[in-house]
Order: C-alpha cells, then structure tokens, then sequence
RNA sequence: CGGGGCGUAGCGCAGCCCGGUUAGCGCGCCUGCUUCGGGAGCAGGAGGUCCCCGGUUCAAAUCCGGGCGCCCCGACCA
C-alpha cells in the first residue's frame, strides 16, 4: 500500500522516478504505437503555457505563424548534401496513398527546411520581400531508435522558425536574436538557468554553418540541449534556388536561419525541478497555479467553506490568476493535498470553518516554507506575492545546483573523475580538433555542450585544451547529455 | 541492433521451478452507512481471451517450440 503511494525516489533510480512523476501527474502515457506517447490534459496544459508565452514573444520580435504540409517529397530531402545525410536514416517514408503506390515517396517532416525553401523560392523576387520571418508551430517525426516520454519520441511537437534575409549580418543577428528569446524563456518562465553558445561542428545541425543553442543541467547532472537557433548560411538558399534581386541589380541568394524547441522542454521543466513527491511545476507554466480545498465536515460547514472558497476563487481569478476550487465531496483533504502535490501545483490554499470564522486561509507552497495563515482580506495581492517569490526561488535553487555541479578550469584527471563519478558541467580549454573531440566522447561518453557565449567563461581564459594540452581555441563546457 | 527485465482484472504484483477444485492479493472502481484541518473505516459488490500461435498431457497460467509487445541500459538523436 505504502509503496504504490511513494515514488521511487531521485537517488534510487533517476529513469524510474522520472516515468512515475510523468505518471503520477498524468502528463503522458505511452501510445499503442512504439515510441509514441500520448500528451494527457495535464502535460499538454503545460506545453500550452509554454506555447502560449513563446508565440507572444515571436510575435513581438515580428514573426508570423504560418503552416505547411506534414508530407515532403522525398527529393527535397536529398537537395542539400548535409541535410539528407543527417536525416535520412530517422525518416519515415509513405509509399502508398489511396489505395495506390505513389510515383515519388513521400517523406513524413523530420523538420520542415525544405518544403519551407521551395515555397521561399516562389514568394522571394526582390530585397523588398525581405525579410521572411515565419514561425510554425507542428508535429514533426525522427524514427529513433530509443525513446523516452518527452525528452525523444517518436512524433513530437514543436515550433520551427524559418527567415530569410538579405545580408549574413541580418540572418547572425536573428539567430542571436532567437537564441536570446529561448534563452529568456527558459530562464523567466521555465525557471531553468541555461547556458547558451555555440555548437561545435560535430554537433552542427545538418545544413546549418552555425548552431547555437540552450544547455540546461538536469538534476542527475545530465545536460539537456533545450533548444537551437541555426545560421544557415546560404545553403539552403542555394538548394532550393531562393534568390532575390538585391537594390542594386544583382542576384543573391537570401541568407537564412531556423531555430526551434519541443515538447522535450516538458521533460527538461520535469527535471529540472521535480522532487521525489512529484512534479513541480513553476508558476508561469502551471496548468493551476492557486489549488483551493475545502475543509468541512457538516453540511451547514460545507455551506459557509464554499461560499468563503468561492469568493477567494473569484477574487483570484479577477486578478488574472490560474486558480481551481477542488469541491469533490468524496474525497478528503489530505487527499487532495497528495493530488495536488503530485500533480506540481504551486501554491495551495486550505480553507475551512476556522479560517471562516477568522477570515484568513491556509498557505501551503509546494517547494521552500512552511504553511502560513494569511488573511482573506488582500489574498491576492498576498498569492501574487508567494507566488513570484516561488518562480524565483525555483530558478535560483536550479541555478545553485548547477554552479554546484560546476567544475572550471579541470585537468584531465579531474575531468575523466567527474564524468565517471558524480557528472554535471566542466569547463575547460579546447583546441578545436574533432577528433579530440570525438575521442573524448569515445573515452567518457562526454560531448561538448557548447562553447559558452561571452558572459559564462571564465574569467581567466583556458590556454591549453583539456585534454590533449595542444593551444586551446575555445573554451568548451563538457557534459553527458541526454 | 547488442545486453537485461517483464507480459496474469483499470494499475501494481503473487502463483509457474514441482501441471490437478470456482486463478489470488494490494490499490483503484460501484453501492450503502459512518467519516472529513495531511493519503478514512466497515459491509456488500462488479471486473479475467493468465500476450499470441502451436505442441506434450486425462488435465497447461504452470512444461516444450515459435512469434509478438513493452520497459530499462548501450550505440543514434531535439
């Protein structure tokens, strides 16, 4: 009895706790079909939030949604050399249609470059057309091999921007740009502290001249590639023949940029800060962000508890609040109190006779703090309050376990000790050769992250590589990743 | 694709080694009463192609052969 009631915890088995917190929170559950997953209500509630606070912020840096086809021909695939060799063992091939086999296959999105770029090619004449700032936001499939709930299934969803501009200057500064927003998603909504920076070529996504990205460390000292923004040069460009006439007469082919992020984002939100209760789930991202619960035993009790909740409810609401009032009568409070938690609610409020009767109500949050007794009167001025001091806590405590989980300037020794034993980020010099590169990933499964944007260096510049102590170009973070 | 584990009620499992009445247990579910400030109690009840196919046997959840599926670890990846 005991034991279906308590997770696994974190320390136990990482994997284990992560499926149950999923299950517990009834996020997701897994599909007939391998590899797939269902999103339930709950999980998708989240991605929704998540949804909801990036497509403002697309829109505020001037993107438009738009849509296009699930259905690729297959040649597409095949028109940018890097391209087709990075994606084409993942993708998923329709041959028949209507009964019939199909003259070409048609492939099923990986991502959505090429049928992008062929449109591209029809709607760009001139500089004037430019730039194209589209964003879509769609389900796209990569056959992996192995899968797990939200961090890599077999479909996912997403959103991908695609823009083209007239200068390599203007398509850096959108990919920067872009990176920044996801960045400051992560960071204000997620409560996830993220590093961002550059990809090594190795990592580059395939067709791109640059990939930058988001890396968050996970509680199990794992990183997590949060999101991309890619410089794609004029690759694309080339490909799908998408030039335009430039102010001067001559032709060009446009300068183009993607970046995109997942629904793996659930997943990093999951681990980020998750305790061995359930989930946690920060305010700004929260299906509820207020859960009330009664407390009442008579009916004449019950009559006075729900009006009094309901007023609280309303007085919420008003302010712009997220706030449920759990009214199921079969169900006792301490109950609901274990529902809620494990469903990552972030603030609870208990309210019975008592509080009725002094006009205050109980204050439960589900991280940091004690329950505290607040008057009615100003609830919620007094909830605002609890709960942007809960969204920043959560980021801080993240931040401090991963400056925790930190090592800078490490040796050889203490890097191969750290990947071996506890995990988490290692700063270091690198001297730029992928096959030193690749021999330390062959040798402690660690991948460069990133090499970090200016301001998470460190103050004194690594000057040789950390591994073969040849000059180092770069300083590099190393971590497992996911 | 390599290694490991598992398929028995909605979920989690026992039973299998050593074949033998109506296949059990916990949670959940339904009905009723009592409960209700941290996972309620009692009583009654519903719910099963024992993953599939074949074989052995008087008799198969159990033994044998084949297949399928799922989870975990690795290689691949957002």
């Amino acid at each position: 009895m005991a034991e279906n009631k308590a997770l696994t915890t974190r320390a136990a088995d990482f994997s284990a706790w992560y499926n149950e917190v999923i299950a517990r929170a009834e996020l997701a559950d897994y599909s007939p079909v391998r590899g797939c997953m269902v999103i339930r209500p709950n999980g998708y509630a989240i991605w929704e939030q998540m949804q909801r606070a990036l497509d403002q912020m697309f829109k505020d840096t001037g993107h438009q949604n738009a849509y296009f086809p699930i259905f690729i021909p297959q040649s597409f695939l095949s028109r940018e050399a890097e391209h087709v060799e990075g994606f084409a063992p993942e993708v998923a091939v329709v041959t028949h249609g209507g009964g019939k086999e199909l003259d070409e296959p048609l492939i099923i999105r990986p991502t959505s470059e090429t049928i992008i770029y062929a449109m591209y090619a029809k709607w760009i004449q001139s500089y004037r057309d430019l730039p194209i700032l589209i964003n879509q936001w769609a389900n796209v499939v990569r056959w992996e091999m192995r899968t797990r709930l939200f961090l890599r299934t077999t479909e996912f969803l997403w959103q991908e921007g695609h823009t083209a501009h007239a200068t390599e200057a203007e398509a850096e500064e959108e990919t920067i740009r872009m990176l920044g927003v996801y960045r400051t998603f992560m960071e204000q909504w997620m409560a996830m502290p993220v590093i961002t920076g550059r990809k090594t070529d190795s990592e580059r996504f395939a067709g791109a001249l640059r990939t930058y990205s988001c890396e968050a460390l996970m509680q199990d000292n794992k990183a997590l590639q949060a999101s991309t923004s890619h410089n794609l040069g004029q690759n694309f460009a080339r490909a799908f023949e998408v030039t335009f006439q430039t102010a001067n007469g001559d032709l060009d082919h446009v300068w183009s940029t993607s970046w995109g992020a997942s629904t793996r984002m659930v997943g990093a939100l999951i681990m980020t800060h998750s305790d061995d209760l359930g989930l946690v789930c920060p305010p700004r991202l929260a299906q509820y962000q207020v859960v009330i619960v009664p407390i009442y035993k008579t009916a004449e009790e019950r009559t006075a508890v729900m009006e009094a909740s309901d007023r609280v409810r309303k007085e919420l609401a008003a302010a712009g609040m997220r706030v449920h009032l759990d009214a199921r009568d079969d169900m006792k409070p301490g109950a609901k109190y274990y529902e809620w938690e494990g469903r990552g609610v972030p603030l609870r409020l208990e309210l019975g006779p008592r509080d009725v009767s002094s006009g205050s109500v109980v204050l439960a949050r589900r991280t940091g703090g004690k329950k505290e007794t607040i008057l009615m009167e100003g609830v919620a001025s007094a909830i605002t309050v609890a709960m942007n001091k809960l969204q920043a806590d959560l980021f801080q405590a993240a931040l401090a376990r991963r400056e925790a989980a930190t090592l800078r300037g490490a040796t050889k020794e203490q890097f191969i000790a750290k990947m071996e034993n506890e995990g988490g980020l290692v700063y270091g010099g690198f001297c730029g050769s992928a096959a030193c590169e690749a021999e330390i990933k062959e040798q402690t499964k660690a991948t460069i992250r990133v090499l970090p944007d200016e301001e998470f260096r460190s103050s004194v510049a690594p000057t040789k590589c950390m591994w073969c102590g040849r000059p180092s170009v770069a300083e590099a973070v190393w971590a497992k990743a996911y």
